[in-house]
RNA sequence: GCCCGAGUAGCUCAGUCGGCAGAGCGAUUCAUUCGUAAUGAAUAGGUCCGGGGUUCGAUUCCCCGCUCGGGCUCCA
């Protein structure tokens, strides 16, 4: 007999041997149909497994994520057994669930490559298989008998080799292996079908019938443990559901996010362009662009001033000797730009605005009454950029920093990273931001410099700030900058999307290495630390994120054109005019759509601008000294008094910040 | 930089198994003067990304390059 607590408290007892799917048909029959896999003890277990006396056990089913996750892991090992039954030669490396799908990466013999028709046969022998309902068998064996089995899989044997050499810690440190073995001297295998077996953790659905709402998605290039010096395997991506309609859904939100992206939003309401004239990663930006880039500024600027800071101006070019002793050409040179040769002196674009800004420090002595320094500027910066990286807005080579260096004493650091971290959120909330995610990176393995207590008291500065705030974070070990550890905000838009935008970043290197100081209050000379803060992170890419955030309807402050005015008839080209010019008095950003075209027409294309308000103003109008409102949301009203209009648009635009 | 894919009118995209280049939207002109998401007609608009090759003939096939998209790496 075995006894087993289920998730309600109650007990219920089975026969010798009963196994989770036992369990699952005692419950209930939809229970039984719809289980996936069993949780014992916080364990995962196959539905397969025989139940422990007195375990606590859930059944899991396809509706949690820790079913669905279960579903999209299953499915992967059947396109790795397709791939492998297709493709005489073929191995493979590994293929884990991800968010809303998964993916395997494979070698194929002699370098080969999967096309998208691969894709489409991959798929069809997937389905054979899932309709075969083969049962998907566990098996454990030690390493060495492992190894055997994989004698023909490079990339598993490393796996089975790096776990059994390291352990039961290796799953902490190789979070990416953690799917494929547990460590330790044995490991487990999944079978399915008479020629398929995976190195695997585990646990699976019960037989590859209960898979089936899956679609192959793309190939991409992946490094082997995603190293650039390690062979680049090919990569399928896949999503999988738990039913047809849940596929589809999601194949809608995918093509819903497309209709976000902010380079289509730019090109359709005129705000920027990618001339290929220019190069990759460089924008141009149009008038109604610019102005709400101005807005966003405008606005940034008059927090700063509020909060303390001084703006300064930096030039675009420095000698190199600058960054000889700043530390970028001997970590940061693979991204800077090549240097112009002049007079005998090679001067590089600017990457990074610290460098000058240090020179505006060091172009006095400094007492500590003058610290916290702040030193804020809009700095357009250069970046080398992989061509592969470019993205739009959101990566490019040229782009401007919302950059402020602060200056302080050691004792001042903590308090000064609490608050600056409370100006950064208020900040991005005024942008319409509401949920954040922090992560703490400390100091790089490779490339970094300073001494280790350093790091560690900068580090515990940044965490003891995120406390403060009350911010939830991740860390990110190996994360940091090459000259100090940071903080990195994530917001997430509308659609669930994260974004890094803000960074933190204590720094005791250039401080060390342009040996600043500061006179104390005992007379003695100090050295101070800086603290590295961009709050958008790149103007153009906050820009970009607001874009999609919003998806083209920016709140009305930020709108390029806030108001349109459409005349009913030729007859009320005057009285729209007027309106119109009322509403600019006022400050109201205001077009007028002529009456060439019939007024639903109009009425549509200010609504495809995203235009807040839309204004028709007729005979009645005139009349009364009122006008129609259309806005964004709600809907049409009639006759409502222009300073009323004026009242409303203005308390809007005032709002949202 | 590496892997896969794409580049045809301002935009979105058809198309050509190698033989005079197509649509919708947009633009312009004319007509229409209309009360809340597409009025009608006409016209203009193309180095089919660039360069080379194969061919009687290349937008189409091959090679090289550029740009873009999806990934990897990196990152604001």
């Amino acid at each position: 007999m075995v006894r087993v607590l289920l998730p309600d408290g109650s007990a219920r007892e089975l026969a010798d041997g009963a196994t989770a799917a036992t369990l699952a048909a005692s419950v209930g029959r939809r229970l039984a149909r719809d289980a996936v896999i069993a949780v014992s003890d916080g364990v995962e277990i196959d539905l397969s497994t025989p139940l422990t006396d007195g375990a606590g056990v859930e059944i899991v089913t396809a509706a949690s994520e820790r079913g669905l996750h279960t579903l999209r892991h299953s499915t992967a090992h059947v396109l790795a057994q397709a791939v492998l039954g297709l493709y005489p030669g073929a191995t493979f490396a590994i293929g884990p669930p991800v968010a809303d799908g998964f993916y395997y990466d494979f070698e194929l013999p002699g370098g080969a490559t999967f096309s998208d028709e691969d894709l489409e046969r991959i798929a069809e022998r997937m389905r054979e298989i899932i309709a075969a309902d083969q049962p998907f068998v566990r098996r454990e064996i030690d390493a060495t008998e492992a190894l055997e089995v994989f004698a023909e899989h490079p990339y598993k044997r490393e796996i089975i080799e790096r776990v059994s050499a390291a352990g039961d810690e290796s799953a902490d440190a190789d979070a990416d292996l953690a799917t494929e073995a547990p460590g330790g001297d044995v490991v487990s295998c999944y079978a399915n079908g008479d020629d398929f077996v995976d190195l695997c953790l585990g646990p699976h659905v019960p037989s590859t019938g209960r898979l089936g709402h899956f679609a192959l998605q793309r190939v991409a290039g992946a490094y082997w443990r995603g190293d650039s010096d390690r062979p680049m395997l090919q990569r399928i991506y896949g999503t999988a559901w738990a039913s047809a309609a849940d596929l589809k859904a999601h194949l809608h939100r995918l093509a819903e996010a497309a209709k976000r992206d902010h380079r289509r939003l730019a090109r359709q309401l005129d705000l920027v362009s990618w001339p290929e004239e220019l190069g990759p990663g460089l924008a141009v930006w149009h008038p109604k662009g610019a102005l709400v880039r101005h807005l966003m500024e405008d606005y940034s600027r008059s927090r700063h001033v509020e909060a303390g800071y001084e703006f300064v101006y930096t030039p675009h070019l420095a000698k190199a000797n600058l960054w000889e002793t700043s530390g970028h050409l001997d970590f940061y040179a693979e991204s800077m730009y090549p240097p112009m040769e002049l007079d005998g002196a090679a001067y590089y674009p600017k990457p990074m605005n610290c460098p000058l800004h240090v020179m505006i420090y060091r172009s006095s002595q400094r007492s500590y009454r003058d610290l916290p320094l702040r030193l804020f500027e809009l700095g357009a910066v250069y970046r080398y950029e992989l061509s592969g990286a470019v993205h739009g807005l959101l990566r490019s080579r040229g782009f401007t920093q919302d950059d402020s260096h602060i200056f302080a004493t050691p004792d001042q650091v903590p308090s000064e990273l609490a608050s600056l971290l409370d100006f950064v959120l208020s900040v991005l909330r005024a942008f319409g931001f509401e949920n954040f995610q922090a992560k703490l990176s400390t100091k790089p393995a490779r490339k970094a410099v300073g001494p280790d207590d350093m790091w560690d008291l900068a580090t515990e500065g940044l965490r003891a700030a995120l406390e403060s705030a009350g911010l939830d974070y991740v860390m990110d070990v190996g994360g940091g900058a090459f000259y100090g550890p940071k903080i990195d905000v994530d917001v997430t838009d509308a659609i669930g999307r994260a974004w890094q935008l803000s960074t933190l970043q204590v720094d005791f290197n250039l401080p060390e290495r342009f040996d600043l100081h500061y006179t104390a209050a005992d007379g003695r000379r100090r050295r101070p630390l800086m603290i590295h803060r961009a709050l958008f992170g790149s103007v153009e890419r906050f820009f970009g994120v607001l874009l999609e955030h919003y998806a083209g309807a920016f709140p009305t402050w930020l709108a390029p054109v806030q108001a349109s005015v459409l005349p009913v008839a030729a007859d009320h080209a005057d009285y729209a005019a007027h309106v119109a010019g009322e509403l600019r008095v006022a400050g109201v950003r205001t077009e007028v759509a002529a009456s060439d075209e019939p007024l639903g027409r109009r009425v549509r294309a200010a609504k495809l601008q995203k235009v807040p308000y839309v204004l028709v103003v007729g005979a009645a109008d005139v009349a009364a000294g009122t006008a129609g409102v259309n806005a964004r949301t709600g809907d049409p009203e009639r006759g409502v008094p222009l300073a009323d209009v004026r009242a409303r648009i203005l308390a809007d635009a005032v709002a949202g910040r």
